[in-house]
DNA sequence: TAAAAAAAATGCACTTTTTCACTTTTTAAA
DNA sequence: TTTAAAAAGTGAAAAAGTGCATTTTTTTTA
């Protein structure tokens, strides 16, 4: 059996190294970052990083789905957007000292691995071609959060669930048919809608022969209309 | 008279080098930066930046009052956001190639000083400080729009008008009583409604005695209240 | 400064969305 | 494996929001 350290160092060589910092970074400079990262498992619903915290790493998510959720001041639960791994969690708090603006809860079994921010924020400095990196990163993930944005804000209940649906095939499964991993409150709490106007809609769309919706499992059998839907908002 | 370089001097001291690089770069740097920066005076409705363009400069606003305009497929616009002087324009596009996602345009007489991206780029690459300063700027700036987001897309109008409304008192216009900058259509574009819900909306608050409006001036007078109506959505 | 154009306001019919009370189905636990 | 609890689903009434026609007011410009 092979000890912990040699897995965790093939993981990070095949993942961080290699597709976030990608020629940004030597070697030794990997080598001190990977000495103090854990890597860490996390069940269906486990907050991997929380809500009004402050929080001393990143998550590279090696494995798994992840929900970034806000809950307002009536304890009301918002799901701003879902992510899939492999992905870098918690870099909006990168350098904003204070505490995290929302919790970021697995919503599948995940893996990530915990980066100390001091010591990546030590070599960030000594080394520009990894801190634009990291700036682009965070640039790219303000640009392409604009548009779920404008999603929400701006187009009535079917719109929003269209564009819900295409991320989730699109992006996060990467396929026409998948298993939901939310519930349809959850669901509810990301179109900013009531969850019986979620399952209506649904339900609407399936009659339509948009998709096949039986319980958790969708199948999008019609992605153009469903785009045209998201279109006319 | 004095001539336009020295005003221009004052102006760049007394703002960009002051307020927003503070510390992080030295005099000969911020000169080097300097040399190649324009002034620029926009009238209300003049584009400062716009969607589908690449841009070759950041703005560092330095009067005046802005929308983020966003057209979409169907060129319905969206305001995503109104920010006031000073600030700098355009650090989504800072470092992700690729056109502007979205139109900056003054809704107020302003003025902008145009920093060429290339110069700031290779400055911010010998200067560690200094990126870190604009990544500081660039993740703060997301996070405070996380905020505008959750109010447009999980609140009913009345809380996202509430929300507009603090908004503009407290950041925008700093001042209870102001002049409106924007029409009721752009209101709406704002709140994510129609027109008319805008202007029912608002009269509500009037007769509640919580604003008091005349055209184009709106006064505060419950600003507790405003909030309270934020908050239960 | 008068005429034309644009913006604001109004009321109403209509559509969308929420809320609520309830039933059915699925999941978890004793 | 039965029971309890949670989630999903239903339908209808109430509330919220839109779109349109029309009038009034404000702004622009000739």
């Amino acid at each position: 059996m092979e000890t912990k350290n040699i897995i965790l160092t093939e993981d990070c060589l095949e993942c961080l190294f290699k597709t976030t910092c990608n020629q940004t970074i030597s070697q030794e400079d990997f080598d001190f970052l990977f000495q103090s990262t854990t890597q860490q498992n996390y069940k269906k619903g486990e907050v991997i990083l929380k809500q009004g915290l402050k929080t001393n790493n990143l998550v590279y998510l090696l494995k798994g789905i992840v929900k970034f959720n806000y809950e307002d001041e009536n304890k009301k639960n918002l799901i701003l957007t879902i992510t899939k791994a492999p992905t870098l969690l918690g870099l909006a708090n990168i350098l904003n000292e204070d505490v995290s603006i929302f919790s970021i809860v697995a919503i599948e079994e995940s893996r990530g691995c915990l980066i100390d921010l001091d010591k990546l924020k030590m070599l960030a400095l000594n080394n520009r071609l990894f801190m634009l990196n990291i700036l682009k990163m965070s640039t790219g993930m303000f640009r392409s959060s604009i548009f779920n944005f404008i999603s929400l804000a701006h187009k009535q209940v079917n719109g929003r669930i269209a564009d819900i649906l295409i991320n989730l095939t699109k992006n996060v499964y990467q396929n026409n048919s998948f298993i939901l991993s939310i519930s349809r409150q959850e669901f509810a709490e990301y179109a900013g809608c009531s969850k019986e106007n979620v399952i209506h809609t649904l339900r609407n769309f399936d009659n339509d022969n948009i998709i096949k919706i039986s319980g958790k499992s969708i199948k999008i059998l019609n992605l153009d209309r469903l785009i045209k839907i998201s279109q006319v908002g």
